[in-house]
DNA sequence: TATGAATGAGTGTTCATTCAT
DNA sequence: TATGAATGAACACTCATTCAT
């Protein structure tokens, strides 16, 4: 009965949220309960208090966990782009247009959370906090482009097509896969747009 | 004691809607409990499943009633505008940010029945089909100022600027009320952008 | 399945209430649990939460129950009792020692609701109630009898020997059946010494 | 990192009741579970098994220690106080008043084992000797100051006035301090009552 | 001796739904 | 039409116990 597996601790905390994500991207996260995670990572119900206090505990863990994912890939892209600003806001923009982020399972799943932040509080902040680092490292390199005035409503802009873009997608359904390449373009082109026009103004 | 007073079925209908409102807005649709709403509109448990069914049914009827509310939103602005394509995509844009549609009260309903569409295909269904409407609509018109695809681009990417703007508004918390102000800015120069920029083209 | 049957609320809190009563004689109230008063009344789980709130509820209200009979048992005792004061007090005895109080299953109810009171402030603070009634009702008589300060001394000391005699016969098991008769016979001592003592020193 | 200290049997069982003696106090028996007795001890979860084979044996043992610290209690009065019955019976009452066993901490420690016997056949058992004690000692020298009847009447009157005396101040609450010296008072008084009446009676 | 991860039966509670009135 | 008592499956959570290390 009772089969005390001896695992790292980190490896079974993995291993749990894995087991959520799995469900929470096959049922929703309305639908997920201890006992299906509990039953897709083959352990005990109890296993999920055992790690992570309660079934809150576990929804914040695997919330940070999506998001400390997706930081690593935009320093990721960052860091292969040129320094230069339009480069790196390029970068952002390919990051979170980056296919680990634009599967279906993966949109689904980031909608699933952001979607439980709306009830919950403490992910709302992390939300939050996750939406102003999106709008602050825009701003950061649209203020070397653009003027004060106008970075701070391009790097507005900016982030709501990022999302806005991604929001329509996922709303498509599963079946209808995400079009990634339209995206980062449109993307792209807003970006290109603010500079052309700022540099026309510039230039008369 | 409580005489059932004899009410034409749709001022009932309406009446239990509104209740589920108060309550959507105040506590989350996910703590909408039909003895909530029962409770908010002075009537027993039993009354939703005699009007609606189920609950389900209750919540979908819910949703029409706000996306109804919303075209005929968007029909106003329309038709007190002008015929130009300007005007009217303008006047969706208008519509989209209008006071009724963007306090706080009313985003977090909007979020809350959009979170929910996400695990309610019947839900998903309606939702997409505002979707498509919003991309239909300002397809319609930025095919009379611009070529087929970049009309379809230009639809895109307003549709998912304004539903970003809104979303990244809201989750500001209800504190930090939506600059309803700077939104409208910011859609009405993507628009004209795009238009200054195919007749720089043109003109050349 | 489901058989909603009309009973008059105060019908089926009885019936509930008292299906607790039998569980926790038989069991204890420590495993006294929801499922098994359900079973034992006939009825659903969740007939408790409608008709207690919780299961805390009920508790306090079988509590209450137990109060409420043990006061009309002392009223009763006291109005059939003649209106001296040593008749009122030993009607208040009879009370406590009351075949209807002193029954193994009666006893072992008492005794398990007054140890849940040490656990639980709202219940605590019924059992203070009581405490304070039985102390007052016979400081009130030994005054006509007694000087103020022997008379809060009796008092006290009648009362903790009532107590004592009743958790002592509890003590002694479901097969020892309590000896009411001798409890009844050392509680009239105690008052015939303390009179006799006192009119011995006056009469000096 | 817990290099397991070798600590001589006798010295763990004592550490691991002193932390459910703690435990125990401060939350009521009905809280403790082996996790917190675990924590307090600084110990493992597994240890309570180790060495009392489960909870219900760490129990037993904790009531078994208070027990025989109350009875060293007794024997320390007895032995200091002069050998005439009515110095024993007042030693008795004194050890049972004595400041060690009416601290609240105390008092609400003996209450939550008391209320354990209830529904633990092995614990009442205990309990039961404990109070055969207690009338044995009292009625040993009784017998010696009086005929045998009043003998039995006197030691169950007695004991039952300790347990009262005893059980009536605890429920006063943790603010309301138990006053002893009325508590030995009362009983003092009862003992000679006793003694004097029947010296009167023998006058005659 | 001692650990603590893992178990899983058991608990109180919630709540959409049903249906006799 | 309307009521609200009753249902019972589903849920998160607790915790004594086990056992590989």
């Amino acid at each position: 009965m009772n089969r005390p597996r001896v695992q790292p601790e980190y490896i079974r905390r993995q291993q749990i949220m894995d087991a959520a994500f799995v469900v929470a991207t096959e049922e929703g996260l309305i639908n997920t309960t201890i006992a299906k995670i509990a039953k897709q990572a083959q352990l005990s119900t109890g296993i999920v208090s055992h790690h992570f206090g309660d079934k809150q505990g576990l929804i914040k863990a695997c919330m940070r966990e999506m998001l400390r994912i997706l930081h690593i890939k935009v320093d990721a892209y960052r860091s292969k782009a040129s320094a230069s600003p339009q480069a790196q806001i390029k970068a952002i923009i390919d990051a979170n247009f980056d296919d680990s982020q634009t599967t279906p399972q993966a949109m689904r799943l980031w909608l699933e959370f952001w979607s439980a932040s709306l009830h919950t509080p403490e992910l709302q902040r992390l939300q939050q906090i996750n939406d102003r680092r999106l709008y602050s490292n825009l701003y950061f390199y649209f203020l070397q482009l653009l003027p004060q005035t106008q970075s701070q409503i391009a790097a507005t802009a900016l982030a709501a097509l990022i999302d806005g873009l991604w929001l329509r997608g996922s709303l498509g359904g599963s079946k209808q896969s995400f079009d990634a390449e339209q995206a980062r373009h449109i993307a792209y082109s807003y970006l290109e747009m603010q500079l052309h026009l700022y540099s026309a103004v510039q230039g008369d």
